[in-house]
DNA sequence: CCAGGTGCTGAATCCCCCA
DNA sequence: ATGGGGGATTCAGCACCTG
């Protein structure tokens, strides 16, 4: 049952055919920068699953045998999980997305196979189906893992983009967001909704914007009508898709078609001071903006310290960096000197940060950029 | 090393020390209706960690935390959900809490077992611990699964009485409830809270309401300080707590003898089959049974509010209904004020609830029910 | 008595570059 | 690979104090 597989270059903005498993075992390793995979949990499909060993499993429709319905769940999910993780870089991450079925055995697979959950979210919808039976509650979230390849993985979150969609506050785990209905949701030719588990573009955009980047490859092994390409096309990254139904490859590629990317411009998003550029200490006083000897006061007036002349401070028994002696003479693990050593203009203290900010708006100045 | 153990009978509202999956081996099989599990989460936690302003966040360190590894955690988890289930009646149900550190795992193992989940239930934390290093998602929820022991069980649910407690609205699966602080935290002698991961008595109340009836018995393998008996006790259910620390389990004991169990007939919750008369609080003040002025106050005593001539409350910056006074004190999308608000009578806190049942007493008037 | 400000704390897998 | 050091980072609720 050996195939003989040729690893092709990665066709960006493409949609592939064909089973996942298989298909990814052709791409190129470590090639793709996020996974969103939204992986069936029917079990009915247990008669198309194979064993890691690559043997059928067999049709089981007895309701009572779940052990071997999970278990062949289980290799299916191994199987993918395993080949999207040769793909991805080695600070790629992924998102999954599932409920109550398939949510706890995904994580923890996601967990044996190496991947670092960083967030578990909560997709909460704001218009689900209500339970009509009344036997149960009313079934209105699913859930998302977000996990890195690795523990150690330098995985993109954009921070500070996320708590600006969340009117500035920091962006939580739950979600609200509602469910794809209206004009979104796509018909097929006979009028049904053309794939039943559409997700709702807010859902991707959020996920896209945090934890991507413009130009970012972003794989869909479980493309179904396209929502990751679409919402991955308009926020310029690229997009890789796997699909195995024709039908709904159809429908995704029409649908693509009618994508309009946004302008570079519009797709800049908030970042956050550590983008900036690294100014050092001792450039304020290499520019005279600061004097050796000059005394500097510390954030609620307690301490002083002086200016020397290689862009270090020296205060009561203590010298070292801006930092350094800030975290000394307050006794804290750590000190921003930037923000916590003042100096004196007409009087007032002003923070220093005052001084690199000034530096850097020169350096911006030269750069047209 | 095979150990006798003498099958005792189930000793009802009594803790009882030791390791729970021992203690659960010497109890009778089949004689539990309902178990409430928060194992340890097995966090894996690093370095220290430091809030902005330097102060350093009293991490779960405990010993009892500490996991060698997935597959210790795994085995862990497999004995004592074993152990657990042969105490459930085959009607008998299970809630679990735990994070994305291990309700992969756990979900997983229920499933193993054959237990047959209901839904998955998100706590949705109105006041959460924000995300420091701006690296992640603020981790505002925790996430609980309801299971009965078997696909066919015919376990408990009181639709109609969650119905009530949600305004009417079909209860939803993600639950917001603020965290455990302030006066309903227990603190040790040294002032210190006497366990890191104490659960908010609203969580306990929603999940005994809606999945037990009154005298059902309620298990809680891992009871710490005693939430889940407090709640029961309150809502005149029969509890068993095991604990191995001695500490939580002194603490627990003194927490139990003060709770005041509630009387019967204020426990009586809506029924599908016949809908109570509807009474409107302005009644209880047109009768006399509230003054116009008086104080009420909240579950958990963190709130008052003075009653208004007109049957509406007046709290801080707050007024209107029993309901949005509740709601909007707690943060709460709704608030079943007739629950939430409580009156004094001879120095102790009752439920206004009462009143009502009196009410709708007279009004059936020969009917006695 | 109220308004406003300060301080503390909560189940947390919480940095990253460079030598 | 590992260590050192620059320097970036928080929300809601309650207790307590001051004016």
């Amino acid at each position: 049952m050996k195939k003989e597989t040729t690893r092709t270059e990665l066709p960006l903005n493409r949609i592939l055919g064909g089973d996942c498993i298989e298909v990814m075992r052709a791409l190129p390793a470590e090639s793709v920068d996020l996974i969103f995979a939204d992986p069936p949990y029917n079990l009915q499909l247990r008669g198309e699953l194979h064993r890691p060993d690559n043997s059928r499993v067999d049709a089981v429709d007895d309701a009572w045998d779940q052990f071997d319905s999970f278990r062949a769940y289980d290799d299916f999910t191994r199987e993918w999980l395993a080949a999207a993780r040769r793909l991805l870089k080695p600070d790629g991450a992924i998102w999954v997305i599932g409920s109550y079925h398939n949510i706890f055995r995904l994580g923890a697979e996601l967990q044996n196979q190496g991947f670092w959950i960083l967030n578990d979210v909560i997709w909460r919808k704001s218009n689900p189906m209500p339970n009509f039976r009344g036997k149960r509650f009313t079934n209105a979230h699913e859930t998302l893992i977000w996990a890195s390849k690795s523990e150690n993985s330098r995985y993109t979150f954009n921070y500070e983009a996320l708590k600006a969609l969340n009117e500035g506050v920091q962006m939580r785990s739950d979600w609200v967001i509602p469910i794809c209905t209206g004009s979104e949701r796509l018909k097929n030719e006979r009028g049904e909704k053309a794939h039943p588990t559409q997700k709702p573009e807010a859902l991707l955009h959020r996920i896209l914007i945090g934890t991507t980047n413009p130009g970012d490859v972003v794989l869909d092994p479980f493309f179904g009508t396209g929502t990751t390409g679409a919402v991955a096309r308009m926020l310029g990254r690229n997009y890789v898709g796997i699909e195995r139904e024709a039908e709904y490859r159809e429908i995704a590629e029409r649908r693509l078609e009618k994508v309009r990317p946004l302008p570079a411009d519009v797709l800049e998003v908030s970042t956050s001071k550590r983008a900036e550029p690294r100014v050092p200490f001792g450039q304020l006083v290499e520019r005279g903006l600061l004097r050796p000897g000059e005394e500097l006061y510390s954030l609620g007036n307690r301490f002083r310290a002086k200016v020397r002349a290689d862009g270090t401070l020296v205060g009561k028994d203590v010298k070292g960096s801006i930092h350094k002696v800030g975290a000394q003479l307050e006794g804290a693990p750590s000190c921003n000197g930037w923000t916590y050593w003042h100096f004196k203009r007409d009087g007032k203290l002003v923070p220093i940060d005052m001084l690199r900010q000034q530096i850097r708006a020169e350096m911006s100045g030269a750069r047209p950029n």
